[in-house]
Formats: C-alpha cells, structure tokens, sequence
DNA sequence: TTTAAATAGGATAAAACTATCCGAAATAAG
DNA sequence: CTTATTTCGGATAGTTTTATCCTATTTAAA
C-alpha cells in the first residue's frame, strides 16, 4: 500500500510523539531501533518530515528529533503520508490513466473511489495521539 | 494501489475480453497500442497471465491473445491482481510488520483490516465481463 | 516450401526505490 | 576552547521495477 520510507515515517513519528509527551527528546539511532529500521534510511526520512514541519530536529549533543506536544494530537496520518509519498494515493487512477473522472472513468473507477475514499478518509482523521496510547498501552506494536 | 504491471494486465485482461466477446483474437501490438502500454513490457505481462491460464495465446501468423467467452463472466480483478502482484496486498502489513496480527497488531491495524477486506471484496467480485461491457457502451475508457 | 506475422523467452538497459557512507555543521558539556 | 554527540546533506551503491532488444519458435497463407 505504501513505500517503505513511508512506513518508516509513521512509525517514527509516532515513536517520537510517543516520547514528546513524556518530554523525551530521541535520537536516530533509537527510532531506528525501536521501529526496526535502517539507520541511515530512516534519517533521510526523517529530514523530510522536518522540512515538512512535521517534526522537529534538534542538532548537536543531546539533540534529536521531537514534536511539540500541543501539536501531537492534531497531526493525521495524511500529513505523513502526503509529505513522503505525495498524494497520488488519492488523486491517482486506480488504473494509471493520466485522465480519470466521473466524465472519463477508467473500467474501475466506481469500484475504487469508494475505497479510495475510505482510505483517505482513515489517514485524514487518524492522529498521532490515537497511534502513540496504544503503544504506551500495549495494546499495539512498532515491531516484530 | 497497484504495480504497473499490475495496471497494464488489467487493462490488457479487458480489451482482450471485450474482443473475444465478438470472437475476434488480438495482438500484442494493437493491446499496446489500445491500452497506451509499452509493447515490450506488455509482452511479458501477458506471457505471465498465459502461464496463469488467466488468457490463452496463440502463435505465428494471425496468432494473439483470446479469452474463452464463457470464461469471461468468471474471471475476477483477483486472479489477475494475484498472478501479477502476488497476495501481499491481502496478507502484508500496512506498516511492514512481519508478524502482524490481531494478536500483534501494528498501530495501524484495525483501520487498515477494514479497508483492505474490502479492497478484497471488490477485487473477488468484480468480473471482466462486467468491465468489457462498460468499455463496449462507451460508458468507462481504457486510455487518456 | 517459402515467407510473413506473431508469441516466447533470454539478455540487457533504464529508472525508481531502498540503503549506506562520509564529511560538514551545530550544540551541549567539560 | 576542545571534545563528543548528533543532525544535515551530498555522493554513491544495491535492489527492484519498468522497459527494451533480439533471436527462436510457431503458424497460416501464398
């Protein structure tokens, strides 16, 4: 569904909002452990989401990555999305066609709207806050 | 959504239906050229659904690709989408868990179950005949 | 039987995505 | 001020996906 540098992105914005909430600011080499992930990789990803003011850097010793807390629950996972992948997960045609609209519809272009619009409509009201107190509750994972 | 090899089988899969529909047997080259794809490419793809027994080929002079009409009602988006892309777009995790589960679940779990069992639905009930028709009376497009 | 038209399939190239490496810049602590 | 730590960013490598090329094989028609 997504690429690997957006799923990366998600679970480390959600390891980061995780950790701002206690005030924790963390570092590259512990996202990338604790999502599992390329180290060098995952940095690229993450100068992305701070450029794209998803995040925030901090440079040198005891610097790393954070997010304000107020701003926690207010960011979608469409953000991420949108800021790694871009958008065509919703405009796109389901079928590659350059043109496809409700006047020039691609063979399944009914059958994916509806679907499509579910997807969209998940990522836009899904926000880091719900993601992290699972974590913190063990309810979900970032790994194995 | 899907792969571009994906993208081109299915389109292949119903300017093939839509002509077998009248009996008539079609070429690599007017496929391409039909479905806006790259001939070569295209080439492999439909090697691909003939080893699938999803199309049938026939070689040499006044040789091409035909689908048995009364198969064409029976033929699902599902078995096209599998013998190209594979199954992981049913199993895999939306954030790339290897193991991911009700049991163990990525944060993103419950919200991608939902969209993804209906992805799966629409792909397991949508025919080719369905979408041969639509193109036929000109109400959906292959290209631009 | 020869020829032209097609698909089959191996080899290769190009592009995109994933991943790594290394030096530069910034920052806090000693 | 120096040092250790850490992000930034450019360069590069590896892998997968997309795309092309060329030859072999098959088939129908002349």
């Amino acid at each position: 569904m997504f690429s690997k540098a957006c799923e990366y992105g998600i679970k480390a914005s959600i390891y980061i909002a995780l950790n701002s909430y206690d005030g924790v600011r963390v570092s590259l080499k512990e996202i990338a452990k604790e999502i599992n992930s390329p180290e060098a990789f995952t940095a690229k990803i993450l100068q992305d989401l701070v450029r794209h003011k998803i995040i925030n850097s901090v440079k040198g010793a005891y610097g790393g990555f954070e997010i304000e807390k107020r701003n926690i629950a207010s960011i979608k996972l469409a953000q991420i999305v949108n800021a790694i992948d871009g958008d065509n997960i919703y405009h796109g045609c389901g079928l590659g066609l350059d043109v496809c609209d409700a006047n020039h519809p691609c063979p399944v272009h009914d059958q994916f709207i509806t679907i499509r619009n579910e997807l969209k409509y998940m990522l836009e009201t899904t926000n880091l806050e719900q993601l992290a107190l699972d974590i913190k509750s063990g309810v979900s994972f970032l790994k194995i």
